[in-house]
DNA sequence: AAAACACATGAACACATATAAATATGTTCA
DNA sequence: TGAACATATTTATATGTGTTCATGTGTTTT
């Protein structure tokens, strides 16, 4: 009974999404965009981040469908692309927080 | 409202976390010690890994409280240690697997 | 106590990758 | 059409990290 019966594709897309959500700037632009789509541009400005790294991890973002990306004129708005990995990211939050309060 | 007011310290915690979830091989570590409490040795032989990898990734995951070990003899038994990432690894292979299905 | 077993640690290296700088692409407006 | 704006891409670099090799630590058995 090898590691669970974890089918090899499977494991190597879950891990890929994983190394994803393990940059902590990758992440904030994440969670900045899971409520409602963001441009490019409000994120750079909430997150203080520079425009050609939001655009950076953005598009590896894109690449793993994780978000997708939607014209509005000049500006392209993202959000979060796989509803599995919203709601696991505000479970995973709402549990952080908990476990912080106590211990 | 930046980023979903997510505090600094859970996000590093939690991209931490999902940086150790993203290493292929850590991860099939994480899965192979899911069901019950594995010796660093049946690691070894299920994941055909070398102990000397196997023991270092435990390390690292060891120092992010995400598996416990415990020696009986000569072996240490690991398993994992947070209830909230075992539930989620649970779910994400199962979700995982059902997207690859149909699409 | 010494040998054997199971696991952990330290150092070194090759490779991956986050970031920044410069530049390019695409869109709107004058 | 050209300028301005918003975003994307390319290249280079510094840092991080997965893996291996060699060695160390702790436990049991003889």
């Amino acid at each position: 009974m090898s590691e669970s019966d974890i089918p090899a594709h499977n494991l190597t897309v879950l891990a890929e999404t994983f190394r994803l959500l393990g940059e902590p700037n990758r992440l904030r632009i994440l969670f900045c965009c899971l409520q409602r789509p963001k441009s490019v541009g409000e994120i750079v400005d909430e997150l203080e981040l520079s425009q050609t790294l939001v655009s950076h991890h953005l598009r590896l973002l894109r690449g793993a469908r994780l978000v997708k990306g939607q014209r509005k004129a000049k500006q392209v708005f993202y959000d979060i692309d796989d509803r599995h990995v919203s709601d696991m990211l505000i479970d995973m939050a709402t549990h952080i927080d908990e476990e912080h309060h106590d211990h």
